[in-house]
DNA sequence: ATCTATTCATAAGA
DNA sequence: TTCTTATGAATAGAT
């Protein structure tokens, strides 16, 4: 940006590279907690450097929570929409099941699974264990909630075809009402009145 | 920074907190993007605003990916180290505890946490809802057992210190004990074999 | 690491 | 919100 404006490109010499991220890198992050405490918002960069060293900033003490944040906004906003759309197709899917068992907090799931023992009072080897545990059933129920997505999606698609053939159907035997009526008009010398337009058969549905 | 340069602290007027967040937003995030195209490094930035919105930027074409390396760096490079040395070390954690809760296929927890029912049998919705549960639930014990890892790690460490220290104060006394015998044979004048060398004090320790 | 000529970012005002 | 502008900041290249 300066002695002629640098490209917006890889700088291809190494050593320059490295001097460049090392003086950008100080100015990013004095800029990011300008940004977080002038206008007191939550934050949080990372930066892996090509030689794979991790650098950090976070606005509040803990960059875990913010990335949680994260997760939570994306996933909801994710699914909420992927939700409506399902459950307004098909909403059996939304009936009420009686006392959700989603609605309890997650941790009295895993206390339920260690029959009221507190988290807490785990030990090392346990909480290893656990995690691993409760990796494996998210992968798994990842899986599971992609593939009832996907039939979601299939079933849609079906439907869609259905649809489509039935308005075809409906389509083609209209236009042969009125094909009809049209002879009979001729037939019978009928003088049409220019202003009646017959509508399209498409204008029978309402979009 | 400019026309009177502003001092590092919240913005107390809202309006102009709103637009400083605005064009500073623009700026950090221009400035991200020339760090990571320039010196080719991988990074990501999250920012959510005081009215909860969320932006973001990163290098590559997932952020998650970014994330995913992001606790790969803080997790596994510390843990894998550090539970070798605990389950040695500390191997009373490893002691047996009755019928181990542990046991139990992870889906068997999932299972009694619906209280039988099937999870193949769940909707979609509560699919979603489930995988948002588990993966905050092991968002929490990752911290819990990252916490129990540093105990032991603190732990260890002062173990390390107390050895040090007593192998030292027996190695003197060794010393004492072994220069007490030489100066005793030289006053008796008894002649020493050459080929039989005392063994340093630390041979006496097996490694 | 330090210096300096330039370009960049941006606070305030319109 | 956007534009303008004066001025402080950032920084590429040199040392």
């Amino acid at each position: 940006m300066v002695r002629g404006k640098v490209q917006l490109q890889r700088i291809e010499d190494k050593s320059s590279r490295q001097v460049c991220f090392s003086k950008r890198k100080r100015g990013l992050l004095k800029k990011a907690k300008e940004l977080s405490v002038l206008c007191d918002v939550e934050m949080a960069v990372i930066i892996f450097s090509s030689t794979g060293k991790l650098f950090e900033f976070c606005s509040g003490n803990s960059l875990r929570n913010i990335l949680e944040r994260y997760d939570t906004h994306k996933t909801k906003s994710q699914e909420i929409a992927i939700c409506k759309n399902v459950d307004k197709t098909k909403n059996h899917h939304a009936e009420y099941m009686g006392p959700s068992y989603m609605d309890a907090n997650p941790l009295q799931m895993v206390q339920r699974y260690f029959e009221g023992k507190n988290i807490e009072q785990l030990n090392l080897t346990q909480l290893i264990q656990l995690e691993r545990e409760l990796d494996s059933t998210l992968v798994y129920t990842r899986g599971r909630k992609n593939e009832a997505m996907m039939k979601s999606v299939t079933a849609l698609h079906q439907k869609e075809q259905d649809l489509t053939d039935e308005n075809n159907l409906i389509e083609r035997e209209i236009s042969a009402i009125i094909n009809n009526g049209n002879l009979a008009s001729q037939h019978g010398r009928v003088v049409e009145d220019p202003d009646c337009v017959h509508p399209s058969p498409l204008d029978l549905f309402h979009f």
